[in-house]
DNA sequence: CGGAAGATTGACGAATTTCAAGCAAAGTGG
DNA sequence: CCACTTTGCTTGAAATTCGTCAATCTTCCG
């Protein structure tokens, strides 16, 4: 799986190799590189842990999610590479969500110290952080229209149409379709609705010949067709110059 | 009403008082004090707009929301004092949503251009900055998790919840009451519900004499009850020690 | 081959929306 | 000060989306 340079983590100048206590965290680490592999259905951050570690996602997928005392559970994004994970414990003192690994995942790892050495250092850096942040914030704030607004097939359009660009954003896929390898449960929780209806609307969407998502790929026929019907709102932040 | 002194924003040390083209926004201004009068009703940014201002807010409340397609609103958040606006518009170039002003309110202004510069030669400012973002995309998170997984009864009393500790925390309202002086449409559009269904469950709330809203004044009996009703998750963000 | 995880389907019920009025409070102009 | 208007709140009934339950099927993997 085709993924993000190392040299694009915003903190690149002051990772730092990390050696974690052996067995803390299943992971496998590789301190020659300062990268990290994570195994499918890895928790990466923990909600309610003090995690001491800020991760750049430059391979693989896996979801943020929160669960809920009546066992209900939310995916609040899917994450994707590119993705920066952690700044939330970093900044808060603990994570309010919990990270896990979808596919094998692929990170660059950094210490929570080095967040604010950054800040005094490299103000260029923290500048790209806190644009990284309203990114997500941006999207968080789309999800929660998509939430409140949207019907079923007006959401899935949305999501799709969504991941289909941030995916090709980083390189993944083709004209035509995008790896997508989550299972329908978990889209299911990230838009709110049950597995069952999801299931019925997504057969309604690949019927009509809009979407097809199966084995992990998700194909498109008509993007533009599809943003249409999930009222999608067309914008592509650019990176603001400084000044 | 009462509210947070300017020297709150994060961006007190590069304050500039930037004249407005008169007439340009329906805006009373009071240079002398680099503060900002916004009557009710008034945007005080607007989608797609490139505003070259950032406020914080130092008394008053209003609404973020976005605007569909189809002519339905999702109100994204409640803007209450203490909060700091403009920071998509100020790193992303533009406006993604809108901000309207409910009651009259007092803004702390600021320009584009002085986010830079705090960055860099205030680290510790802009880290304050960042921390407040984090805080905003929690809220938001949280939001996502409400909107996806609580029916009508737990969104209001989670809603009610979280604007009772927010507004006690600026110092507004008494260990009874506080003031909320939005719409019942408003509370609809921000929980994804339509104003009938909120509208009853209001009522409902209110006969089992657990909160009372009425007049634009906010009455919880037992706070901690209502946590309950709503799932709240419990958690104060404190101010995270740098390093 | 057997087991487990995920996908699929139909039937039924509950939560929520929409539609359609009517009511109350607060302003506005004469 | 009073019609008149506007805005927001309230209520009932009908329509619909969506969730839950329960079962079956498919795929994947050891």
């Amino acid at each position: 799986m085709a993924g993000v340079s190392c040299s694009a983590c915003p903190l690149r100048r002051f990772r730092i190799f990390t050696p974690f206590t052996p067995g803390e965290l299943a992971f496998q680490q590789d301190f020659k590189s300062g990268e990290l592999t994570a195994d499918p259905r890895t928790t990466l951050l923990m909600e309610g842990s003090n995690a001491p570690q800020l991760f750049t996602v430059l391979s693989g997928m896996g979801v943020r999610y929160k669960t809920l005392e009546n066992g209900r559970r939310q995916v609040i994004s899917f994450v994707l590479p590119g993705d920066f994970l952690g700044l939330q414990a970093g900044v808060m003192g603990e994570m309010r969500h919990s990270v896990e690994a979808t596919t094998r995942m692929r990170l660059c790892v950094f210490r929570r110290e080095d967040l604010w050495r950054l800040f005094q250092a490299q103000p260029a850096r923290a500048y790209d952080l806190t644009w990284l942040g309203a990114i997500e914030e941006h999207l968080l704030g789309e999800t929660i229209v998509t939430l409140g607004q949207r019907d079923a097939t007006q959401r899935i359009a949305w999501a799709f149409y969504k991941l289909f660009r941030r995916l090709r954003a980083v390189g993944l896929g083709d004209p035509r379709g995008v790896p997508l390898p989550f299972r329908q449960q978990d889209l299911a929780d990230a838009l709110g609705l049950s597995l069952v209806h999801t299931n019925k609307t997504l057969k309604r969407l690949a019927a009509a010949g809009q979407a097809v998502w199966s084995r992990g790929r998700l194909e498109l026929a008509d993007p533009a067709a599809l943003a249409a019907i999930g009222l999608v709102d067309h914008h592509r932040p650019e990176r603001r110059p400084l000044v």
